[in-house]
DNA sequence: GCAATCTTTATAAAATCTTTATAATCAGCC
DNA sequence: GGCTGATTATAAAGATTTTATAAAGATTGC
């Protein structure tokens, strides 16, 4: 947490509320009544996001969005009382990545929130276990931020390790989900990777702290 | 504009509503009425937006976002008849970008799907890894200042590849991109295009820095 | 027809997977 | 505890698959 957020909002109960709302999830909040103060402001310091309120006293927001983003992509959440069509249509067009009709539910603007902060940030879902990362978007494994080269077996075990995270799979449900149906007789295969795995993750292969051994049933990623 | 968007809804009158309305705006539109087959189709294509009902006969919308997020960022637009604030709360925590209601207006719903568009392909001016230039505009392609001539194929799948920078594109999905859906078992043709291009943008093409072979599954451009 | 490009093909090289052998470990039992 | 048979770990050789590359043939557009 702790993104910043700019709101521009010319009623003053509105954005002490809306103050006091994102103050609860740990943002650093900044709140401007007016436009151009609030563009000096984003000039000198970048925000993560912008809550932005359609009608301002001294400017047309619908304007002021306009200007915004002739030079600046933070994303934008606009927050109005207009219901109508053409107004929403035309703030998403002028560069609004979201449009809230008052009166708006707080769970529902934090959510929005939320949402577009995280996809503003591409931070990807990856998984973790100590310093091991998965991330299954750029199909890519990296220990202690150096990235391991895995090959196509090892990184279809490893997923199918994290995707059932702290579960035993057993060699037959190994042998099936990567190899086929018709491998369940070569648990082998299973072995011969597994130590690779080790090999190129663990700090040392000989006593695995992630990828365990469950004798005589399969195989389990610790994620403690 | 001919960004491909899939429709998942299993309304058949919502969904021929959609893919009309879609079309309208040039849109390529792939419309599925079920969780499985549509998840199957983005793992072969990868789409720009996805329209999401969570109201689908087969399986739950939520799961099947949740599920989708674990290794795929396209933005997700939610359209639900569900107005409760939980849903949308739950619905944007899972990963969607945005939530619509039913009954929702086509101009509106229009106008989010350009926002979502626009705001997750950052119209850039020029890509660019290493002393490698891209710029879409001029569909011109330089190294270490100077420009580099490449064939339509060739540009097809460098673009392609900066599309998805980091990502690995599978044999399949830079066939089907480039050459079309039929050409799914010529791998052959991308090898022989992915050394023209090494020739050309690599320094030392037989060790590739920037266009990486993942044996076994396809290839990536590096940009990191 | 010519030049550029794409497709096809053949061969070499590289990467990965499978197989195998041996050592280590484990579980049950006396 | 120590023995025994089964299971597991590991390295390394062998086999297979996949990929790189050049070059010849086919196609396309001017």
């Amino acid at each position: 947490m702790a993104e910043t957020i700019l709101v521009l909002e010319d009623d003053p109960a509105m954005q002490s509320f809306l103050g006091t709302l994102l103050k609860t999830q740990q943002h650093q909040v900044h709140s401007f009544s007016e436009g151009i103060a609030a563009l000096q402001h984003l000039v000198q310091q970048p925000v993560d996001l912008i809550l932005l309120d359609l009608g301002l006293a001294d400017m047309d927001g619908q304007l002021w969005l306009a200007q915004l983003r002739s030079w600046c992509d933070t994303p934008v959440i606009v927050i109005s009382a207009r219901h109508r069509e053409q107004d929403k249509v035309q703030a998403l067009d002028n560069g609004a990545n979201d449009y809230v009709t008052k009166p708006f539910s707080a769970a529902e603007l934090l959510a929005r929130v939320r949402a577009n902060l995280r996809h503003n940030t591409p931070q990807q879902q990856a998984f973790s276990f100590g310093n091991i990362r998965l991330d299954p978007v750029l199909r890519q494994v990296s220990r202690a931020g150096a990235e391991v080269h895995l090959t196509k077996t090892e990184y279809d075990i490893l997923l199918l390790l994290m995707r059932h995270a702290d579960k035993v799979l057993t060699h037959n449900q190994i042998l099936t989900q990567v190899w086929g149906k018709t491998y369940t007789d070569r648990p082998e295969y299973v072995r011969v990777h597994m130590a690779q795995l080790r090999q190129k993750l663990e700090d040392t292969p000989a006593a695995p702290v992630y990828l365990k051994t469950e004798p005589g049933v399969g195989y389990r990623l610790k994620m403690t």
